[in-house]
DNA sequence: CTTCAAATCTGTAACGATACAGGTGCGATG
DNA sequence: CATCGCACCTGTATCGTTACAGATTTGAAG
């Protein structure tokens, strides 16, 4: 048996003379370091003299090494500024140190990855995650980055969102035991970790504001049918008609994942109808946009032939119309609360600890500053 | 020698019996395959009845290779899925397929991420990369993620925003070799990859339309005086003055990184003293919106007593102030060719070819629809 | 003066991929 | 029939880390 330049043992092709007379204590050690490169277990292992393998369980505060030489090697590991090398402990062990966000490049529309995004990124920075942006076009292709992340073990966790009632990514997410929280909730008898808008309570407390402005005929700018989130807005929504004593206008061909244009244009014909409504809640703050452009191409006014509640997660509606009644919906802090329930779940924490619901709130409106 | 379940050769300890009459031709044949695991080069290497080294020159097309080899290599790991475990090629080469959004965590204020990640991905979706989103807080600390990204080799190339005309994450990534692009310029006398919108040209058109328009006093809401496109954009706006014979209004004090609320309020007493403007120019689309709130509660109207043009990277203006002129910056094509211009410089293309400069034009307003 | 257990420490193999430095076989050449 | 070059294929070592199965030392027990 021969060593190689670094120690380690090589081929068992006999080479006469080259074994030295290196103890078998030492026989691993580094014998060269690379210069400028980034610090391993090995520089570590060379500064103190110590084995590879014991730098790295002390690292790791295993029970089997001293207190004295866990305490040499950290201080080493901290003074040289070492950083495990990320592939190296993913190839050894699978542990990828990635959450992975699940979008679809639709989702835009809405304008809510940004403040999620940093939302998210705000809780993964005190920890080792990094957070990757996975996309999906097609509606149908939803499963695809699910697969592709199980598939080739991509993540450590997974945030999706838009979730359906009956989700094959949840299905297949827990029959893979892939770690996982979804931004909305799902009802199909499976526990896992999500966080979600009231809107069931938004829409029950817009139908009460409504009501309380002398407003009886309400519409409803509802999400699309498939997500689950439609249903708690219709409950809600009904839930507050039966209360408040108001009734429904139908405006069911159209729902907030349509463009602004065809909400505008349907609301247009509805406002210019007999069956004209005189409040309406807006499950989007962009669709609100659309629903005040056709109420005014009919020539009604805001405040005056109808009010308007909102859901809104930016401020530009309150901003710029201030007549319209909102609930902001705060998208930063739903990233926070997603990125903290994924990583909660990846720690073994059981799911039922791990859901969350926002609850909604009308918004003061924006302070007059100077003089009122 | 022996050999170990799979093949490999084992420690040099003899074990009298333990070696197989297996030539040196299939010595390091895999012999099991895990059951549903991932398919490695090795499952395709057990497939085949090629080497392991053979199928991974086959399916990078090394010429040494024979012609069908190749083909059926190629055959087998598309009939079996596989796709190459990039802990082990990032392990070994040190690519690490990434391609790193070093943001803000106060960028999210412009509602500029989300479109500019989405353009990204649409890029990238196409390529083994992806995306993965670096934060970073304070403004002191802007070079902390560049260097860890340096130090962990964790990306294979960053897109970088907000640059400043002397900017020392360009400086550090130019030095140290790591592909790159800069959504802005920078006056460095560095060259290096960019995608800008042309500000200029934006402050410019945007004096000649509301001098057009009869206006004579204008005034800018101008980025904060440290980044590179503060000095694009006043240049642009003080060229159009000349250019068109119309005034300056100060207005320093202010700038689109302040809060609404300071736009506005600053904005109120401007608007309320003898120095009024009957002109603006918007740097930001919120920051137009903060103008709009001062100017009418200083008891101006716009279109009036004032006209207004306006960045925009969203729709929310031309809905809701059909009245404000604005020029669209769309951040997802941004988005796009930020993430064409950091793979072409990974892939060696000569900076001067990736730079680009999105022209300004103004936005038709909303298509009336059904009727006018 | 063994023997044994506890306390520490350590070498080897392996994760999956690739760079490198050989093999092997075959037909052409002398 | 050696020899050579070419076309093709292959083993070994290695990247940095950790699981596993030993080593070594120490001191107490017998």
């Amino acid at each position: 048996m021969r060593l190689t330049a670094d120690g380690q043992t090589g081929s068992a092709q006999e080479e006469s003379g080259r074994v030295t007379a290196m103890d078998s204590k030492t026989k691993n050690r580094p014998q060269t370091l690379p210069d400028g490169a980034r610090p391993t277990l090995k520089t570590i292992a060379f500064m103190t003299g110590l084995g590879i393998t014991t730098v790295s369980r002390a690292l790791k505060d295993a029970p089997d090494i001293g207190a004295e030489t866990k305490e040499r090697v950290r201080l080493v590991a901290k003074q040289i500024g070492y950083q495990p090398n990320r592939a190296g402990v993913r190839l050894r062990t699978g542990k990828t140190n990635v959450i992975s966000l699940v979008l679809t490049l639709e989702e835009e529309i809405m304008g809510i990855t940004s403040p999620m995004v940093v939302g998210i990124t705000e809780i993964l920075a005190g920890t080792p995650y990094h957070l990757v942006v996975t996309p999906y076009s097609a509606v149908k292709d939803a499963l695809a980055p699910i697969r592709y992340i199980l598939d080739t073990g991509a993540a450590d966790g997974v945030i999706i969102s838009r979730t359906e009632p009956h989700d094959p990514r949840v299905a297949l997410l827990t029959e893979r035991g892939l770690p996982f929280v979804t931004h909305g909730r799902t009802e199909m008898g499976i526990v896992h970790p999500y966080h979600d808008f009231d809107n069931e309570r938004f829409a029950y407390e817009a139908v009460r504001k409504l009501v309380a402005r002398g407003r009886r005929r309400l519409v409803l700018l509802e999400p699309p049918p498939h997500l689950t989130f439609y249903s708690h807005m219709r409950a809600g929504f009904e839930r507050g008609l039966r209360d408040f004593q108001a009734d429904a206008v139908s405006f069911h061909q159209t729902n907030i994942d349509h463009s602004l244009v065809e909400i505008r244009d349907a609301f247009e014909v509805l406002m210019r109808s007999d069956d004209a409504p005189d409040g309406i809640v807006s499950g989007s703050g962009s669709g609100a946009i659309a629903l005040i452009a056709g109420l005014e191409m009919a020539k009604k006014k805001l405040t005056e032939d109808c009010d308007m509640v909102s859901k809104s997660p930016s401020d530009f509606l309150r901003w710029l119309r201030p007549e319209v009644m909102t609930m902001y919906e705060d998208i930063r802090v739903a990233g926070r609360e997603l990125a903290k329930a994924v990583i909660g779940h990846i720690d073994g924490q059981p799911a039922e600890t791990l859901q969350s619901l926002s609850q909604p709130e009308f918004q003061p409106p924006i302070t007059r500053g100077l003089r009122a």
